[in-house]
DNA sequence: CTGTAAATGTTATAATGTTACAAATTTTGC
DNA sequence: GCAAAATTTGTAACATTATAACATTTACAG
C-alpha cells in the first residue's frame, strides 16, 4: 500500500463532512429526494467520525440539539439515508456510517477496527466477482451482499504491540 | 452446479441433526468442552431446519420442553456453542444456525434467501482470498469477517416468476 | 468427603427497533 | 391561489434482542 486510507491518517475532518453534505445535496436533487432538516441533520451526525454511531447515539445529539425526537424520527431518518445510498448499517454492530462512495453502484466492504473502531468502506470489486461466483455455482441469485471484516487497523496495529 | 446442496432438496433432514450432534460430541470431547444437556439441547433446536432461528424462538422451545428458561440460559448455550464452532451467528438476522463445517477450519460465507429463509453455508476460499488481499492492500490486520448474501434459493426462483 | 471451579437459575434491566395513529407540512391538480 | 392528496413528522406505546448482577447448584480434583 502506498498512503494510508483517510480514517487512519490526521486530516481536516470537517472537509469530510462538508463533502458528504454536498453530495447528498445533489443526489437528492438528482433523485427528487426531499433531504430535510432532519435528515440532513442526521446524516452531518453520522459522519461527526470515522467510527460507526447507533441510532440511539443519533436520537441522544438530537436531544443535545434541543429537538424534541423519538426513536422513529431517527429511524425513518436513517432509512431515507439508506434508501439513497448515502449511509451504510453495519449489521455486526447494530450502528451507521456514512458512505465514503455514495452515488456509485457499489457493494460496501466495510475493514472495522476493534480497538479504535474506526471504518473504512472498501469497493472490491474482486470481492464481488468471487462471491458472485460462489453463490452462482449453488444456483442461488444474490441480491445483497453484507461483508464486513473485524481486525485492527494500521494504525492500532502499530501502537499495540510491534509484531 | 451439478447437484443442489442440501438446504434445496428433499432430504432425510434428521440425518443432518444426528450427525450434528455426533460431530458436536466428538469435537467437544476432543476440545475437553462439556456439552451439557441444555448445551445439546440447544443445538438439537438450532438444527431443527436448515433456517436461522432467534435466541427467543430457542427459549420459547425450551418452555415448550417445559424447561423453565430464562434468556441468559439460552444466550449462554449459544455462547458455549459458538466459541466451539458449532453454531454461527447470522448478524443480519439476529439468529443462529447450525454449523455445517464444524471442526474446519473455515470462514462461513452464508447464502440467505429471503423467501424461505433457508440458509446455505459455504466456505469459498477464494472469496476469503479477495477479502484478506483487499484488507492487507489497507494495512488492515483482519481477524474475523461477515460474510451474508441475501437473495433468491434456487427452487424459490424456480417457484417465484420464471425468468 | 471437601474445597474450587464451572454451569445454571433468577430477577431485573439495558439496548435496539417497530407499530399505529395523529398532526403538520409539502406537493399537485385545478 | 386553493383545496385535495401525498409525504413527512410527532407522539405514545410496545416488541424484540441482549446483558448485568448475584444466588444456587452441579461437576471435578485432590
Amino acid at each position: 500500500m502506498s498512503a494510508r486510507a483517510i480514517p487512519y491518517r490526521p486530516h481536516n475532518h470537517d472537509a469530510c463532512v462538508s463533502q458528504a453534505l454536498t453530495d447528498a445535496r445533489a443526489i437528492c436533487q438528482k433523485q427528487n429526494a426531499r433531504l430535510t432538516p432532519i435528515r440532513e441533520r442526521v446524516l452531518e451526525l453520522i459522519w461527526q467520525s470515522h467510527k460507526p454511531l447507533g441510532a440511539y447515539d443519533v436520537l441522544g445529539e438530537l436531544s443535545s440539539d434541543g429537538h424534541n425526537a423519538a426513536p422513529p424520527t431517527v429511524y425513518r431518518a436513517l432509512d431515507f439515508l439508506q434508501q439513497h445510498g448515502l449511509v451504510h448499517r453495519i449489521a455486526s454492530l447494530n450502528a451507521f456510517i456514512g458512505c465514503t462512495h455514495a452515488g456509485e453502484n457499489h457493494t460496501g466492504m466495510f475493514l472495522i477496527c476493534r480497538a479504535c473502531g474506526n471504518v473504512l468502506e472498501l469497493t472490491a470489486p474482486d470481492v464481488s466477482t468471487e462471491v458472485c461466483k460462489a453463490a452462482s455455482e449453488e444456483g442461488f441469485r444474490a441480491e445483497t451482499t453484507t461483508l464486513e471484516i473485524a481486525g485492527l487497523c494500521p494504525r492500532c496495529q502499530a501502537e499495540s504491540g510491534h509484531d
